[in-house]
DNA sequence: CTAGGGTTAG
C-alpha cells in the first residue's frame, strides 16, 4: 500500500498548488481512506468543488491511499471547475492505483474529459479500456460528452453502435441524446427518441420526460411541448419550470404567466429558475406591476442574491420603463456579469439614452470585462437609436481589432441600421456588398427601414427585392414598401404589392396593443369589439376625439379619417382602444402601453400626445423598437413633429 | 452517465 501511494504523492505536490506541511507521521501513512471519501462525497453533493480538491490534497499528504470510491468525486470536481490539468493528474493516479477496472471511475474520467472540452481524451479512455464497450454507463458518459461538445452526430453513431453491440440502452442514454436536440433541425431525431422512450418504458422517468419536454421547446415546437406537459402525471418543479421558460423563450409571455399562476394554485413552490422565466415574460410584455409583485416575492423568499435573478430584474425594469430601478439594482450588485452590463446598456439604448449606454460600455471595458458578440449588438443598437453614428462605427471597427470578436450577421445589420438612419444609405449599401457573409433578411430589412425614413423609393425597391427572396412570408416588408408607395402617391406600386401579397396568400399579421391592469394583460387589435368594456371604450374614444379637435389648432391630426373609423368601428387603431381602456380603469399614474409588430406612426403619436395633455397623465409607450414618453403637459419626444 | 435559468438589431 505504501509503495502504491508514494510515487504520485510527490508529483501531486508539483501541480496541486501549495501544500501545507504534512502533519502526519510515517505510521499514519497506511490510514484507510473511508473517512476521507465520506468527506469528499459530502462536499461534492453540496457543490463545494474547490474545497473537495483541497481535501484530496490533504488526503494524499496524510498518507491515505485513494481508491475507487475517491476518484468519482474528485474527478467530478475537476469537471465542474473545468481544470483538465488536475484531471489529467487524477487520471494517472487512477491508473497507478489500478482503479481503471471500476465502472464508476471510468465514467467519471470520460465525463471529466468531456466537460473540460477534451472529447478526444474522453474517447481515448473509452477506446483503451475494453470493459467500457460492455457498459451502458460508459457509453452514456461518452455520448453525453459528445453532445455537450455540440457533436450530436458522434453521439448518434455511438448510440447506433451500442445497439448493434447489444449493450442495453436506458433512460440516461436517451436524456444524453435528447439534450443535444437544440434547434428545429433536430426535431425528427428528438421525436424518434420520444418514441423510443415510450416503447422502452422510460415514460416513468421524470428526468427523461422533462428532457423531452425541453427538447420540444428548443425545437420551437411549443404545442408538442405543451401536449407532453399535460400528459406528464407527476409533474415536478423542473417540469413546470421547463414549460414556463419554454413559453418565455418563445415569446409567449401571457402563456408563461398563466402557467405560473396555475403552478402556484396547484401548490408547487416556485424557485429562482421559475422567477427567471416569469420576469423575462414580464419584460417582454411590459407587465410592470406583475413584475413588481414578483420582485417583492423574490425578496420575501430570500432569493434576492441570485445573479440570474438580478439580471432578469434589471432587464424587466428597463423594459417596463423603470430605468431608475434597473440602474439601482445594477449599481448595488457587488458581482456584475457581462449579462448584467448587457441588460443595463440595452435598457438605456432602448430609451434613446445612447450617451449613457456608451459611457457604461466604456466603463465596462475599463473594469476589465471582455465584451462578447451580444453586448456589441446591444451597444451598436444604442448608438443607432441615439444617432451616435461615428461612435457606433468606432465600436464596429474595434470589436474585431481590439477584442477579437468576429462581427456576425447581427452586427452587420446593426451597422446597416446605424448608417441608414444617419442617411448614409449608399455607405450602408456598400457595406452590404462588402460583407464576408451572405446578407440575411434582417440586413436588407434594416436598409429597407432606413429607406423608409429617408424616403428613398429606388433603393427601397432594391432592398425589398432582396429581402423578399430571403423571407417571402414576412409580411412586414410588404407593408413597409406599400406604405412608402402610399406616401409617394404611387398607386400602381401599392396595387402591385397588394397583388403579390394576395398571390402569396399572406394575411396581414395584425399589430396589437396591450396594457396591464390588475395583473392581467388586456390586448386589443385594430377594430376590436370583443372586449367586455367595448361600448364604454368607444364612447370614451369619441369624447376624446371631440376634445382633440378643439385642441388641435394646426390640424395636423387627421380627424376625418378617425371620425370615419370611429363611426364604423372598422380599423380603429389598437393603441387608441388600449389608451381608452386605461383611462377607464387605471388610477392616475404612469401607464405602460406596449405595441407589438408595429412601429408607432405619426398619427398615433399625435393622438397619444393630445390625450396625455387633455387628461394630464403620463403614458409610457413601447413599440417595436423603442420607448416613447408622454408626460402630460409637456411631451418630450419630438421625433415626428 | 441524465432533466429547468439571465443579455442580442429590425
Amino acid at each position: 500500500m505504501i509503495r502504491l501511494l508514494r510515487p504520485f504523492q510527490n508529483k501531486s505536490r508539483l501541480v496541486l498548488h501549495r501544500c501545507e506541511a504534512p502533519k502526519t507521521t510515517a505510521t499514519q501513512a497506511t490510514t484507510i481512506p473511508v473517512p476521507w471519501n465520506t468527506r469528499l462525497r459530502e462536499l461534492s453533493k453540496q457543490g463545494h468543488y474547490q474545497q473537495s480538491l483541497t481535501v484530496y490534497r490533504k488526503m494524499l499528504r496524510s498518507g491515505a491511499a485513494p481508491n475507487a470510491f475517491t476518484f468519482p468525486f474528485t474527478l467530478k470536481s475537476c469537471a465542474a471547475l473545468s481544470i483538465p490539468i488536475i484531471g489529467t493528474q487524477l487520471h494517472s493516479h487512477v491508473t497507478k492505483t489500478g482503479c481503471l477496472c471500476e465502472p464508476f471511475v471510468l465514467t467519471a474520467l470520460i465525463s471529466m474529459y468531456a466537460k473540460c472540452l477534451l472529447s478526444e481524451d474522453a474517447y481515448k479512455v473509452f477506446d483503451e479500456n475494453p470493459l467500457c464497450k460492455k457498459l451502458t454507463v460508459c457509453y452514456n458518459a461518452l455520448i453525453a460528452g459528445y453532445v455537450q461538445n455540440s457533436n450530436l452526430l458522434n453521439g448518434v453513431s455511438l448510440f447506433r453502435e451500442m445497439r448493434r453491440m447489444g449493450v442495453s440502452v436506458n433512460a440516461v442514454t436517451m436524456v444524453g441524446l435528447a439534450s443535444g436536440c437544440t434547434n428545429p433541425l433536430h426535431m425528427s431525431l428528438g421525436m424518434s427518441l420520444h418514441c423510443l422512450s415510450l416503447k422502452s418504458g422510460f415514460g416513468n422517468d421524470l428526468a427523461a420526460e422533462n428532457c423531452l419536454l425541453s427538447m420540444y421547446v428548443k425545437c420551437e415546437s411549443i404545442q408538442l411541448a405543451r401536449k407532453l406537459f399535460d400528459d406528464i402525471p407527476g409533474k415536478g418543479l423542473i417540469t413546470w419550470n421547463a414549460m414556463i421558460s419554454g413559453y418565455a423563450q418563445n415569446g409567449l409571455g401571457t402563456h408563461a404567466l398563466d402557467l405560473y399562476y396555475e403552478m402556484e394554485s396547484s401548490g408547487i413552490s416556485p424557485n429562482a429558475v421559475t422567477f427567471v422565466g416569469v420576469l423575462s415574460s414580464c419584460a417582454n410584455l411590459g407587465a410592470r406591476r406583475i413584475g413588481q409583485e414578483v420582485e417583492q416575492k423574490i425578496s420575501n423568499l430570500g432569493l434576492g442574491f441570485n445573479l440570474f435573478l438580478k439580471n432578469a430584474l434589471i432587464n424587466m425594469h428597463a423594459r417596463c420603463g423603470n430605468l431608475a430601478r434597473a440602474r439601482a439594482i445594477f449599481d448595488e450588485m457587488h458581482e456584475k456579469s457581462l449579462v448584467s452590463w448587457t441588460a443595463i446598456i440595452g435598457g438605456y439604448g432602448m430609451h434613446g439614452l445612447g450617451d449613457i449606454a456608451v459611457e457604461l460600455f466604456d466603463e465596462m471595458i475599463r473594469t476589465g470585462i471582455l465584451p462578447d458578440g451580444p453586448v456589441f449588438v446591444t451597444v451598436l443598437s444604442a448608438c443607432s437609436h441615439a444617432g451616435l453614428t461615428n461612435k457606433g462605427l468606432g465600436y464596429f471597427a474595434a470589436m474585431q481589432r481590439d477584442y477579437g470578436v468576429k462581427p456576425s450577421i447581427e452586427h452587420y445589420s446593426c451597422v446597416v441600421d446605424l448608417l441608414g438612419r444617419a442617411g448614409r444609405l449608399e455607405d450602408a449599401r456598400k457595406l452590404i456588398d462588402s460583407m464576408p457573409v451572405e446578407p440575411d433578411g434582417a440586413v436588407w430589412g434594416a436598409l429597407l427601414g432606413a429607406c423608409k425614413i429617408h424616403k428613398n423609393v429606388d433603393l427601397a425597391e432594391l432592398a425589398f427585392h432582396e429581402v423578399v427572396k430571403l423571407e417571402p412570408t414576412n409580411i412586414g416588408y410588404y407593408v413597409l414598401l406599400s406604405n412608402m408607395y402610399t406616401e409617394a402617391e404611387n398607386l400602381s406600386g401599392v396595387l402591385r404589392i397588394r397583388l403579390m401579397m394576395r398571390e402569396r396568400k399572406l394575411k396581414k399579421d395584425p399589430g396589437c396593443s396591450y396594457i396591464e391592469f390588475k395583473g392581467k394583460i388586456h390586448l386589443f387589435v385594430a377594430g376590436d369589439r370583443s372586449h367586455s368594456q367595448s361600448d364604454e371604450i368607444h364612447s370614451m374614444l369619441s369624447k376624446l376625439q371631440d376634445l382633440i379637435k378643439e385642441l388641435d389648432v394646426t390640424k395636423k391630426y387627421n380627424d376625418e379619417k378617425s371620425d370615419r373609423e370611429l363611426s364604423t368601428g372598422v380599423g380603429v387603431h389598437s393603441e387608441r382602444l388600449a389608451i381608452a381602456f386605461a383611462l377607464l380603469n387605471t388610477e392616475i399614474g404612469v401607464d405602460i402601453l406596449v405595441i407589438k409588430n408595429l412601429r408607432m406612426c405619426g398619427d398615433c403619436h399625435l393622438f397619444i400626445k393630445m390625450v396625455s395633455k387633455i387628461v394630464d397623465r403620463q403614458f409610457v409607450v413601447r413599440d417595436a423598437t423603442r420607448f416613447h414618453h408622454f408626460r402630460g403637459g409637456a411631451c418630450s419626444c419630438n421625433d415626428y413633429w
